[in-house]
DNA sequence: CATGAATGAGAGTTCATTCAT
DNA sequence: GATGAATGAACTCTCATTCAT
């Protein structure tokens, strides 16, 4: 049954998700797989060629978390840009403090050893994104008269490479909670309408 | 003889730089370092227990370079803040564009594998020492009326993690040497004095 | 229904053959048969219990070319014994210089690894066979006034040998067609009459 | 020490040759190889890659026999040219029926596996030195007045056809020493002048 | 101190064979 | 009968680490 097979594979994934979570990319095993969903070392072959393979379906199957509808809810719901962008920066601090329960430092992992080309990398394309959606709730911040910049895109570019600073660092490093705020506080006033 | 067992070290530790630049952290093997050492597999472990070690000892002992040179030059010929951290930040952007001949993705790949608490973390160091040399130099512009900036400190925090920030983009799915130069310019834009 | 069962296996016997031929006996995996066949993994195992008794029923049904046909014609056709004779080492010519059409690899590399008695071994029977076959056209063409031939026997057997050298040489080292040419014309000339 | 070490390649390469020997080439793992030299499984891989390679050695390393010896005594004792010819085509025999001591085998099913161009085919090279020894002792022979031969490369090189295909059918169907001896017997006829 | 041969655990991968459906 | 997912043994190869010399 290829439903069967389906299910099997989606389980797979979530239960690698798990795994590269914990222990990054680079040290995972097919073993470590294996284990982890409680197949055979030859079953796992059956599904996926290789750690690579999968955690490239990893990346690509959405977690199954509803993180991402507390952000478009507010979108819907007509809050002002400033909260929308607020939540969004508070989303990204969120992510980027967890060290343990997401795939940021596995995908970093993966990246270093697999270079592939911006056109095709999924990180890229995130990143594209993120500045395409700040960039629009700048500019409507600017027009509600929220906001103040000249210049939205370069304004949104900067905050990307800013919170992928912080993310790196608290990776790496460690960064601690108040330096995240005090970094998004300093992106926020950037833009807010100074009061006369 | 403590003299020659330094010497040896010295010799380990520098060959073992160039391996680490060229190979990253997680792909080198004892064998590589014995290898460009052309030292016995047993003689390596005289002096180091693991790569984690000569790693570490890489990381402390300053490269012979003298990249530094030309930055503190300019210091003392007192240029002007702004040349002073343009070339800085024209240093930063040969860094992090240069794929292979330096440190960067070995040491990423390190602090990955190797979380070190931030205390003793070099990277750590070595970013907060930038902050503050940043910092310095725009309280200086600020003064000399080249720059303006409420927050100097701040200022010099987005700077470097929004260079941290292209620094692994780099490393990982690839940045333009034209998008470096754009970022830098929307830094330096953010606390030149405007014109009137 | 056993007919239904025989046909599946026939099926099964044509298919084999061909993977045999182009893949050896030893490379060749149950998935290969399995895929070839387009049938399930458990259902070749309905009919056969591995490789090896699927070639040994390979070798056992005569494919159905119709190559034998040309010689069994001549024979037929009471065409001269010397022009059977050339038409059959023509015949083996062809088979053994022809590397990927045709089970020779495949059943040398079973024989290898599967010895087996002569009594019931298929290519000793074809073997003895041949060299009958060829003992009586010498003997007909001796009575003809063709040949001369003190030990027909003998010349067959030397030929056959002689043939199957050249066909493992072929297999293995390789042998160009003017080296075979070269022994046919020297087994030839070894039983015509020499004109005087 | 390279002494040592070269010691210990020679051993593997000795049990090597018996386990080759003894199972074949296709059928030997590294392990098989491992396990005769009770070395560790890493200790193996640092004298040979792969049992390609020490096949491949085998092959060139002479077998410390003395069989050759017999027959280069005789060459130099002054042995009749028939003399000389019959030891040769006796050595023949004797390793030809000897399914597990020799590497024949071994060697078939290392060229089935590796095909190599024929002028580096240390198989093809052994047959065509073979060929042209006996080629010369034929020419001796006739130029005695022990053989009479109008074809002597011919003849050499049919005796050796036939010497491989019994020896290919020894080794897969199994060949009688009744029917080398008539086989051999036959060849020699062919070339020995015939009383009046 | 220094050597480098040796070890053995462990990773990746393939495949014949079984068995619930 | 027929399916194909699942198993697990076996093989290749690599490397950190040790130890006799």
């Amino acid at each position: 049954m290829s439903d069967k097979s389906a299910k099997k594979k989606a389980l797979i994934i979530k239960k690698a998700r798990e795994v590269f979570a914990e222990k990054g990319y680079l040290n995972v095993t097919m073993k470590d797989i294996v284990e982890a969903c409680e197949i055979s070392r030859g079953g796992l072959y059956l599904y996926f060629s290789g750690t690579e393979e999968i955690f490239l379906e990893v990346l690509n199957e959405p977690a199954d978390s509803d993180e991402d509808n507390v952000f478009e809810r507010a979108v819907k719901e007509n809050a002002t840009s400033s909260d929308i962008l607020a939540l969004f920066l508070q989303e990204q601090k969120r992510e980027l403090l967890g060290r343990n329960n997401n795939l940021q430092r596995a995908t970093y992992e993966f990246f270093f050893a697999n270079p592939m080309p911006a056109k095709e990398n999924p990180v890229k394309k995130q990143f594209d994104s993120a500045v395409a959606v700040i960039e629009k709730l700048i500019i409507d911040g600017v027009e509600n008269g929220e906001f103040e910049c000249e210049d939205p895109k370069g304004a949104a570019r900067n905050m990307m490479y800013a919170l992928e600073g912080l993310r790196i660092m608290s990776q790496t490093v460690g960064v601690s909670e108040k330096s995240v705020n005090r970094e998004i506080l300093y992106l926020l006033k950037g833009i807010l309408k100074e009061e006369v």
